[in-house]
DNA sequence: CTTTGGCACTCAAAGAGAAGGAGTGCTAAG
DNA sequence: CTTAGCACTCCTTCTCTTTGAGTGCCAAAG
């Protein structure tokens, strides 16, 4: 019982979970015996099962059938059995060539990247939109739309933009906004958002913006510009790789999934956990702390642009997920895009 | 045979499609005589039932199941029995409520839209996103992110802003730009995207423009800009309702209308018709011509701005929809909406 | 001529066994 | 430690039966 698992043990263990990764079916003694270079008597794997069961890397649905991982099980596999191949060029191409075409804008290409993921690994697939205040200032436009509405459009560094509409509370003429402009992406260029923001604060509450009825007005302006009140954003997609799941077969289950896809916030709260890690991250199942997504994986990678991380992106499906193939696929992804918002827009 | 749809007929037909809608069960005699003020022993229901079926109003499953209604039967309901009512003062407040938040982009609104029809309606909600070619001009603003590259940002009348990037030849100094910009925004307010293109292209052929570098530049780069190569978009809130309809119980079936929807094409398609129509618009089954979508039924209208038609937006679910409530919705979300987008920014 | 009660008929849905079979745990022998 | 043998479990599948809702048609009543 408090044994640990022996070399034998692992082998099982791994052959057993990409056997049921591969069928979706609990795996007997006897078509392990047959399937994979395991030298044993079906019996023999019977005794190293009964181990394994009780260690909690597998359960028996019932008496008669065979075993299926436990999140214990696929937790294990991931961090110590798993070892993940290299992908090789041809691979490598087949992903690149979805980024060919050019001129796209980061919205867009992150939309393409979320299809991407999802039509090669066959799962969901999901992108992070980056959170404004991580992102570097590159340029600030204000459009007069009407005396007391300005529309804010803004640039970043890794070419994301951005629009909002501020409301003012006096009229500024055509010649103080583009003054107002110039002054701005002169000063704050290369910062980031939240730089920029506490550098408005303290500048405001200093004497020269006192007296100086323009500058009040010009962070006024763009305090209210800069303001993130989003929440995160996600791209998700092939959403309809989940009905061809059969563990989901269930519509009621199935349903609360997609509900849960539609409001993204768990999503959202998923992929930030990312941000942090350095490399491919694994979730297994109740690891999310939700319950809707209880039977979920994720695996899921950071990418970044010319400073620093910017968002996540990954796929998401079934616990029963090809770890080896998808994590290289996240992987490289993750690599590509930092490189394509590295190169780009410069 | 030949004969036409009597009054009792007519009473009959409506009276099964609404007890259809309401309990997606096919409809027996002995139901109707029960449920609704028919004053007829169900003998003689069953008579009017086989003639409604023989004029091909009807089908029943299997020998002893009741009737259910053909796509003829849902066509001839809406199109002659059914009544749409007003909708009273706090149904239409519970509406107006989704819309109180102020200063949302237009954008943000037509998604406030889409999920608002589909929680009021308990189906999925559907809103296209303008056409750029139909909108008004009124302002455009470039922002020079590198030397080869530039962002244009362009707002149209009704609030819509919209970005692309542009690659042009030679290297445009700021005040160039600047220069640019004043002339456009002078010139083109207030006519549409359509007419703006005409116009550039035919005084680009006249001589001012041959010998002005500045103007062939200004062309040039503004005809990028406001090339609209997208297919038109739609976005789309609810999905998960169509999981709680137990027509889609099929995974199979289910998960080819899920991909029709993350496709989206079909769907544009579909709400293109209803821009030339006025009013309410029910597509029906296979009216929508599309395989996937042929259980599925759409209600549409258009809504409008300043000057004419911008899209449309509505509500798809089974065929078994209920038309009575659904109807008024879509009517007073697309005049609501209308509205909205009139008042707004100005 | 329309309406209605009666009645035989049909057929899907639900339930009850019964058979089949995959897989297990245990034991004893190699 | 490994493995063959064996009894046991229990899900799955199949068939057969029952049940009941609903129909169509006919003949009698209004």
């Amino acid at each position: 019982m408090a044994a640990k698992l022996t070399d034998r043990g692992q082998k099982i263990l791994e052959a057993i979970i990409e056997e049921y990764i591969a069928t979706a079916q609990p795996v007997g003694s006897k078509a392990l015996t047959q399937n994979q270079g395991i030298k044993l008597s079906p019996a023999s794997v019977r005794n190293v099962m009964a181990e394994l069961e009780e260690l909690g890397y597998l359960v028996s649905p019932h008496t008669s059938a065979g075993r299926i991982p436990t999140e214990k099980g696929y937790r294990f596999y991931v961090d110590t059995i798993l070892r993940v191949s290299e992908m090789d060029r041809s691979q490598k191409d087949q992903i690149e060539l979805h980024y060919r075409q050019q001129g796209l804008q980061m919205t867009d290409m992150l939309r393409e990247a979320s299809r991407t993921l999802s039509s090669i690994s066959h799962y969901t697939g999901l992108v992070m939109i980056p959170r404004l205040k991580a992102t570097i200032f590159r340029h600030i436009e204000f459009v007069k739309l009407s005396p007391r509405l300005i529309l804010a459009v803004f640039v970043t560094q890794s070419g994301l933009v951005q629009n909002k509409l501020v409301e003012v509370d006096e009229d500024l003429s055509p010649r103080e906004l583009e003054k107002i402009t110039n002054y701005l992406n002169q000063t704050m260029t290369g910062l980031s958002i939240q730089d920029v923001r506490t550098r408005i604060i303290t500048e405001m509450a200093q004497e020269k913006a006192l007296y100086d009825q323009l500058m009040r007005r010009a962070f006024t302006l763009s305090s209210a510009a800069l303001v993130d009140e989003s929440n995160g954003d996600v791209i998700i997609e092939g959403t309809s790789r989940f009905l061809e799941q059969p563990e989901f077969s269930d519509l009621d289950c199935m349903k609360r999934i997609v509900q849960t896809f539609e409001q993204k916030s768990a999503l959202v709260e998923l992929l930030d956990r990312g941000l942090e890690t350095k490399g491919v991250q694994v979730i297994i199942g109740s690891e999310t702390e939700h319950t809707e997504l209880s039977d979920c994986s994720l695996i899921t990678a950071a990418y970044s642009g010319k400073r620093g991380t910017l968002g996540t992106l990954g796929v998401i499906g079934p616990n029963r997920m090809p770890y080896a193939t998808i994590i290289p696929i996240v992987d490289y992804t993750a690599s590509l895009i930092s490189r394509l918002l590295d190169t780009d827009n410069d």
